[in-house]
DNA sequence: ATCGATGCAAAGCGTTTGCAGGGGT
DNA sequence: ACCCCTGCAAACGCTTTGCATCGAT
């Protein structure tokens, strides 16, 4: 969207090994979409992927974005964010992080925590004695934040 | 499911008192709709809703349900819980609380925290401030716990 | 009596699939 | 050379909608 040389890692590298390890190959359209996801920091739906990485691969098909998201996403270089209206988004990040939903706009982005802050595994470790009572074994622990963004800039009506 | 006479609060005052005071009509559909949401511990889809609503009332459609659902989170007394992968499934709870859910099965039970454990509002308090600076207003914080079930009856391996 | 809710069928949306041809390994 | 991936179109599952009739207020 800014500028056309986004390199967001020092190479593709990462992406390489990470799809070559999953059995799965690395091709210029799982690169644009990896590099678009990254790229950004909302977290776009397969339709704003598809609109997006067209100016690099113009012949890129709606489905093979989707394909591409669940290649991402089967190799560990991205996760899917579901809510409960719009269509699924799509993350770059793969570690236990806290979304902001904006409930007006569907948009979702990323909190900030500072790294001795651990949230995540806190709020497990509280949690471990009462879900065993239930028989449940926990393999991650989801923080979602509902609410609405009303920085400068994020409103729908800025002069009164 | 279990039994013909499942009536779950004294009356059903409170919910055509909440559909009223939402504009909206309490219908024989609605009411079971809403007990039968209330009767089951697992949390349906609008699809089991129906199935289970057939036996008592025969000719209610599946549109119908879906209708009825949405009206019971409209007044305020059922949630939508979504996952990354299923259909929608329904919740008579409205209070803040944590799901578990088999990411195998796809199934989401409630977990049982004992009330002196303000989970959300410690979890809310810890994130005001973090989230200020993002110009983020939090209306809701939602815990969803990832796992398994694998108490008796539930797992797919028993012995070795 | 009024106006919203139901039931049916058909459409809608986001997503997945089948297949012939192209590209990565 | 092999087999996976792409692109196209068609199918899919879940959910919503349009409309005539029914029923709650």
């Amino acid at each position: 969207m800014k500028n056309s040389s986004m390199k967001m890692r020092p190479e593709n590298t990462e992406l390489r090994e990470a799809l070559s390890e999953a059995g799965l190959r690395y091709t210029a359209q799982r690169e644009a979409v990896y590099d678009y996801l990254c790229s950004v920091y909302t977290h776009p739906t397969a339709e704003e992927v598809y609109h997006a990485v067209r100016q690099r691969i113009p012949r890129i098909s709606l489905a093979t974005v989707y394909k591409c998201l669940e290649a991402l996403v089967a190799c560990g270089k991205a996760t899917k964010i579901t809510s409960s209206s719009g269509p699924t988004r799509y993350d770059p990040r793969t570690d236990r992080h806290i979304h902001m939903h904006d409930v007006r706009t569907g948009e979702v982005r990323d909190l900030h925590v500072p790294p001795e802050f651990p949230i995540h595994e806190q709020l497990q470790a509280q949690l471990e004695n009462l879900v065993r009572q239930s028989g449940f074994r926990i393999t991650d622990v989801r923080i979602e934040l509902m609410g609405y963004f009303d920085g400068p800039g994020h409103g729908s009506s800025s002069a009164s």
